[in-house]
DNA sequence: ATGAAACATGAACCAGTATTCATGTATAAT
DNA sequence: ATTATACATGAATACTGGTTCATGTTTCAT
């Protein structure tokens, strides 16, 4: 391991040498997506470079034609993860009207992405470990967009008052919980399921 | 770092070699407690024995009297981690009649104690890549009795009916995010507050 | 007191691995 | 064809850090 004198790590823009040709680009996208896969399976640490390359089928120095480091990989796939998420919610949410409903094709589209993408799940948690401003940024813009729906709903009358940012973590920490008990502990319970339960809290709570 | 053929990491019971004396047992304490905090402040990889044992005030070599690997001290946290939280939410529920207000109590007590204890809630995060069967065993345990006791106010008719599993998962779901906005994000939002807007969502949801 | 067991030390060992580099090969423009 | 540029290679480098070990020192039972 390198320095990495307790400051800031990586994260923000970290371009890496982007390729200029077809050729290149795919090269790139293999390593990216071998560097996903293995070390969403292996974590940060006992995923090597070796691993990533020959996964990906180039060698080892071809690597650092695309990418200056380790961590930089990694940062770059948080972010991926960061903007597929995000993307993914807002299309399965677009267009509904009612915000309890669109809460609940929220959750259903965002469980049914961590099962599509277990690996990038897992590569978000180790971030806090690995690259904390990357990992804050995940959270932080996630809750800010949720944060401003709810906000708009409550003016809209389709939900009731209340601390939204508070309510967008406490809504967020739900999705997350659930969608880890599928992945990470394997669940077999049907998504469908999951969500209708999960809905019925958000939206009635547990008093009787 | 050593094989780990990819199977089973250490957890269970792994005793090392407890000590047999006071002084042993200081000492032990002592590099366990340096252990919390460097690897709750590095990460696991970025904490070297080195640090452990200075941190501590001992040699590099005593490291290993007391412990057999580097996973080990890291295990052992985690279930000291563990049961500290089961017991800290048990104590601070104890004696509460209505299942509404153990909720309540118990989220604030949660949040207390996260605030005082940072690094071991990172470091329970990070032992999903370190030692996932203590990561496993943390949350399967903690939703288990978490279960039972929803299940059993249910019977009560203290809080509505529902599918206990998923709104076990769901729960520890909010108590975790809520906590880690104010341990990783640092939020200055005094915890009476965030319980109150938590406690009302867990009550009521957000349907008006 | 005294020997045995427990505890402590820190230098040395050694394996793993991120990164670099000198040397090729494919590709596109001229 | 020819050449400049992009891409690819894999062996060599350089260094980190977990673990071991031979050698003390303290503690305790007798």
């Amino acid at each position: 391991m390198t320095k990495s004198a307790g400051g800031a790590k990586a994260s923000q823009k970290a371009p890496g040498n982007q390729p200029k040709t077809a050729r290149g680009e795919a090269t790139r996208k293999a390593i990216l997506s071998a560097a996903e896969r293995v070390i969403g399976a292996k974590g940060y640490n006992d995923a090597s470079i070796g691993h990533i390359t020959s996964e990906a089928g180039v060698a080892q120095g071809t690597f650092y034609i695309y990418f200056t480091t380790k961590e930089q990989v990694f940062s770059e796939l948080v972010l991926e993860m960061g903007r597929l998420v995000r993307h993914t919610i807002a299309e399965a949410t677009q267009g509904i009207e009612d915000r309890l409903e669109a809460e609940k094709a929220g959750l259903t589209a965002f469980l049914e992405f961590v099962c599509a993408h277990p690996d990038l799940y897992r590569i978000v948690q180790e971030a806090l470990f690995v690259d904390p401003q990357a990992y804050q940024e995940y959270y932080q813009t996630f809750a800010a967009g949720y944060r401003a729906g709810l906000e708009a709903a409550q003016e809209a009358g389709q939900i009731s008052k209340g601390d939204a940012e508070t309510r967008a973590w406490a809504l967020m920490g739900i999705g997350r919980t659930l969608g880890e008990q599928l992945v990470v502990f394997k669940s077999d319970k049907p998504i469908s399921e999951i969500v209708a339960s999960g809905y019925d809290l958000i939206a009635n709570g547990i008093k009787p």
